[in-house]
DNA sequence: CGAATGAATATTTCAGAGAAAATTCACTCT
DNA sequence: AGAGTGAATTTTCTCTGAAATATTCATTCG
């Protein structure tokens, strides 16, 4: 009986899967708001009645695509903070670096998804992912903070509040809206290493 | 003909001060698409076709009476920055706080501003305005940091880079779009003070 | 002649009907 | 029973003409 129930729960995982990956090309080629149901089902071979056995309605489906890419974003990170030889400082500006180059990247290949950023900013819940999302990149750093404090390279502090401020300097970079406006994106990484270098020298003598 | 001249400026001045007035009265009650020329000009005591002897259209008077608001922020901004008695540090932290309190008593106040900045960043023209602006905060900013520099209480730095880097990662505090999704405004001011903090001492021991 | 008006014109908004999409559900098939 | 369907139902968009608003302009007034 379980492995009977793990089987049927992996055949709908994959379907779910399925759905997922079809959706998020949609979205990505012709936006959330015109992707609509029936598009999904058919390029993932149902009827849209079906998707609702998968997913709770389409709110559901954008909110997952944009889980799966924090998902993406947080795996990228712990993948650059993996190696341990580089000083702290190092890791943390290189994570954060990872961060910003995927929105960035992800952005300059389809700004279709510019929606799907829209969208997740004017639904409560998606506000709740994105603060979920924010809150493992806080815990992330502060993680890393800890490590460089532990060594003696990083100043004594809290590192959650330390780790929190710094996201909070670096909001504009994630921050869709904002991060649309910025003038020529090919300035958005040189600024983000400003912004990292002050933070770590200080301005004071 | 000179000083009549001047006074036939000086009387349309007054009815372009008179219009404006009332007019941010009317935005911050009613919000910028809600209120319309013919309510202007009412309490304005014309005529709507008068209005166009003072004002382009409607976006210039929007445009105005932000252009009039930043004015006013540079103007506390330098009065802030008089006091010379204070260091460096001190008098850039409270020119800074300044420019954020202004903007957050503000929309406390009339939250129907908010329409004001939407229009602002939906604008073209509206945009320059804002740039113009940022430059103005930029090179007093810069100013200050020269004079830190001077009296050895600043790090050597390119004054103008830095004072736009700073600048920037206190974007999130006047974009008013993420500065409505503030949880809770009590926190603005701390959550400035910890970026603060930050910059001025560096994380690096 | 400059200040001002209000009717004339152009543009924008808005309610409501029809269309399209989202969601549900009774049902089939395996 | 669980996967799936497609027609039925509900909700959301979209389009269109009417109403409101913005803007212009010929004209009046002092």
């Amino acid at each position: 009986m379980a492995p009977q129930a793990k089987m049927v729960d992996t055949q709908a995982q994959a379907t779910r899967a399925e759905i997922l990956h079809h959706a998020h090309d949609l979205f990505a080629h012709y936006g959330y708001w015109k992707t609509n149901i029936g598009d999904i089902a058919e390029r993932s071979g149902m009827s849209p009645g079906n998707l609702y056995r998968y997913y709770r309605n389409k709110q559901a489906i954008g909110l997952a695509s944009v889980a799966q890419y924090f998902q993406q974003v947080e795996a990228a990170m712990l993948a650059t903070l993996a190696d341990r030889s580089d000083p702290a400082e190092a890791r943390i500006r290189a994570a954060l670096r990872t961060c910003v180059e995927h929105l960035v990247v992800e952005f300059e290949r389809n700004p279709k998804l510019v929606e799907l950023a829209e969208f997740l900013c004017g639904d409560d819940e998606g506000l709740k992912i994105l603060d979920a999302h924010v809150a493992v990149k806080r815990q992330t750093i502060a993680a890393e903070i800890r490590l460089g404090i532990q060594d003696g390279s990083l100043k004594a502090c809290d590192p959650e509040t330390t780790a929190a401020t710094i996201l909070m300097a670096l909001k504009a970079f994630w921050t869709p809206m904002t991060l649309v406006l910025w003038r020529d994106q090919s300035t958005v990484l040189p600024d983000l290493e400003a912004i990292l270098d002050l933070m770590f020298d200080g301005l004071r003598t």
